[in-house]
RNA sequence: GGAGGGGUUCCCGAGUGGUCAAAGGGAUCAGACUGUAAAUCUGACGGCUCAGCCUUCGAAGGUUCAAAUCCUUCCCCCUCCA
């Protein structure tokens, strides 16, 4: 049984930053009673990437783990819009808006979660029966100089950056949520660590017993430093096509593959270890690289799906094959035929003719597999052929 | 309100009259190699009807044979003081 904790608060704390207090949390855990373990989301933005799936993986281990998980979806405080300090006031959504999103983020948490095992609640349930008083009441459990302890308030505070009142209700108004769902547990990233703070404040106020809290890591983007985001350009979409996403992990660099096992995926981490020593005995990362392509391109997709981008995978950049299928064009060509830079640049293969020329001159070109080495030359009409620019990109032309 | 600093090609950042399509780094792309779209090395990196031409250095004017660099006005950012 003893061991049986260890083996659980070892998988807990894979990846996480911070579990405090992790005493309180062992306690907890000794009960042997499944933990109310809560995660909340505005449903601001519902476009998730992988870095968005770290709090969600964490929380689908508390599931293996036979606790109970809870999925807020903040409907109510979605409306103020945490106040992340971005820079200014946010934009509150719309009733509208935020029943959108929020129909979009259950669809994809499901495929984290087991929905078999996830409550799902919306704290409008609670929030919208509360009444001024009430509100005032929970205002005046904190005071102002408690909020600007709070990184993003202070900055702002401090830059002369307007801070509206209702933001300061924002962390409130989440620690209230912990107190109306009796969490045990909360996870956050680690720049919610104060909101997160709150909940056990209100809980302690509400006779509760503190909720633990656990936050976790940004995970860096496919470039290994920056965190990931999609403006950025360096995030991988749950959403995107089998191929592309395998790819992209295949992208990443070994060492960076380790951080992506510790916060992504469901092995254990026995298993994780186990393949970190098959490494350093001299197995090629590349291979335990792939084992983690197929874990993700199988959940966000499914077990063919991951077996297919593999293949793929293995097919175009070690045995260099063309894909399976290609976007296609048609064009007309003049009287003195296509310029094949112009072509390159239509069949949108290369940015600009400037870059066309650039890319013929690397040798990066090539026509039905042959390397075209010839700027000048021009396809006349008749020809039907499958350009290739790089390694990746492909585009079936015909010139009529 | 006062004093000062700054806006350069995707990002950071050099550049104070011609040799500037603009150093260097990052990102990106390509080639080689390989163990992969890892790592490493090499190269490219404004556009075009591409060995030539055209357009860029916050915006608009001006000086000059010649301006990212000088002048004028305007817009925007930052720091300090009040």
């Amino acid at each position: 049984m003893k061991n049986n904790i260890e083996q659980a608060l070892n998988l807990i704390k894979r990846g996480a930053d911070e579990i405090l207090v992790e005493d309180e949390f062992i306690e907890k855990l000794k009960t042997g009673k499944p933990l109310r373990v809560k995660l909340g989301m505005d449903p601001t933005a519902p476009d998730l990437h992988l870095g968005h799936t770290v709090v969600l993986t964490k929380l689908r281990q508390f599931q293996d783990l036979g606790h109970h998980v809870m999925f807020l979806i903040g409907d109510f405080t979605g409306m103020i819009g945490d106040p992340t300090g971005k820079n200014v006031t946010r934009q509150p959504l719309t009733r509208e808006q935020v029943a959108d999103n929020a129909a979009t983020y259950k669809k994809q948490v499901c495929k984290i979660l087991d929905p078999k095992k996830t409550e799902i609640c919306f704290n409008s349930q609670w929030m919208d029966g509360k009444s001024a008083v009430d509100m005032i009441k929970l205002a005046a459990s904190h005071t102002v100089a408690r909020m600007l302890e709070r990184d993003d308030f202070s900055k702002r505070y401090q830059s002369n950056q307007p801070i509206a009142i209702h933001e300061f209700m924002y962390p409130l108004l989440q620690g209230w949520d912990s107190v109306e769902m009796q969490a045990d547990v909360e996870l956050g990233g680690t720049d919610q660590k104060f909101n997160l703070l709150m909940g056990r404040e209100l809980q302690k106020q509400q006779g509760q017993t503190p909720q633990t809290i656990i936050t976790m890591p940004l995970l860096e983007g496919t470039d290994g430093v920056k965190k990931m985001s999609k403006s950025l350009g360096n995030y991988i979409g749950i959403d995107e096509a089998p191929d592309e996403m395998f790819g992209k992990i295949m992208s990443i660099s070994d060492e960076l593959m380790w951080r992506y096992y510790d916060l992504l995926s469901l092995r254990s981490t026995e298993d994780i270890a186990q393949l970190k020593t098959d490494v350093a005995n001299g197995i090629n990362p590349r291979d335990i690289k792939i084992k983690l392509g197929e874990e993700i391109v199988g959940r966000y997709h499914d077990e063919a799906a991951a077996q297919k981008a593999h293949e793929n995978f293995i097919a175009r950049f070690k045995q260099g094959a063309m894909p399976d299928d290609m976007p296609e064009f048609n064009f007309k060509a003049p009287t003195e035929g296509y310029p094949i830079a112009n072509l390159l640049k239509d069949a949108e293969l290369v940015p600009s003719t400037s870059d066309a020329m650039r890319m013929i001159k690397q040798g990066a070109v090539k026509m039905d597999g042959e390397k075209v080495t010839d700027k000048n030359l021009t396809i006349t009409a008749g020809s039907v052929s499958v350009y290739q620019v790089g390694k990746r990109r492909f585009a079936k032309v015909t010139i009529t």
